[in-house]
DNA sequence: AAATCTGGTTTCAACTTGAAACCGATTCTG
DNA sequence: CAGAATCGGTTTCAAGTTGAAACCAGATTT
């Protein structure tokens, strides 16, 4: 019987992240967090997806320790899931996905939402791996030593 | 009839992203081939997936332009898959989800693989989102600006 | 008190995934 | 050079996942 494969005790970190937010919807869930979204009803309508599906993504996501059930901020007996700060640190995961979409997935005068310094109002820097020293370092040059 | 849902024509650069590479194969798919792998074979033994998913998501990443294909190395008539320029551009993604995945899915003394400079032997340098003078901005000082 | 909104669960069909069998072309082995 | 093994897939089919829509209980609004 196919049961849905795992990496779970991977001893890659890539593989591990990518079976905890390598699906489409929990991606978007998590940015729409970041966009201060929080309510059940909220992601549902932004993200038009079946309420059965965003049911099951943020019930895997709180089990994960990225979003936790908080009680709502306007009093009301309602719920809201907020970002952990497990979840706030995928951050950067989301920038480096939106800097590669923009270099890579739109028309050169094709417009797309940005993401905004709120003190300048100016696009953030481009994300760079760099070594220890703070240098540079391409894909090249940088190797994957097996535990 | 349910269609997969797709977000091409997203005006959000993570959710373009993340139609094209938010899927658990894909991205191990890729992360093999920074680690040198280009074989139809090898990538089935490494990763232990079917045959025709393997298949499909290879074809998938040459359709985006992820990958290409090439003559084998070893001048035998077998073909193989090479990482283009928009594909080696997925390394700061990779080395984000890497990052990520270390500080939050292992076990304090768990060992895991690791991504080293070549030259000094060294692990990469934490990632940082940085405003346009290059100080770090964390995800409560940036807000998206809808297109 | 009735109507509506919220946050789901259930149902069921269509789609995707996965294991295994199969296959033609290429390469290795004796 | 014949046969065996490897390579790079495709086909088949069952099981799992996704999605739309209906349904529902509790909270809130009118």
């Amino acid at each position: 019987m196919p049961r849905r494969v795992t990496h779970e005790g991977a001893e890659c970190p890539v593989a591990r992240t990518a079976d905890v937010i390598g699906d489409r919807w929990s991606l978007l869930i998590i940015r729409d967090a970041f966009d201060g979204i929080s309510r059940f009803s909220e992601f549902q309508r932004n993200l038009g997806l079946a309420k059965n599906i965003l049911s099951s993504r943020l019930r895997d996501l709180v089990a994960q320790g990225i979003l936790e059930v908080v009680p709502a901020a306007d009093g009301s007996a309602y719920r809201e899931y907020a970002l952990t700060s497990k979840g706030r640190d995928l951050f950067v995961i989301l920038v480096s996905l939106r800097q590669w979409g923009e270099d890579h997935l739109f028309e050169p005068e094709e417009p797309h939402s940005v993401l905004l310094d709120t003190r300048d109002q100016q696009p953030l820097r481009k994300l760079e791996v760099t070594d220890a020293t703070g240098h540079p370092v391409d894909s090249t040059e940088a190797y994957v030593r097996k535990v």
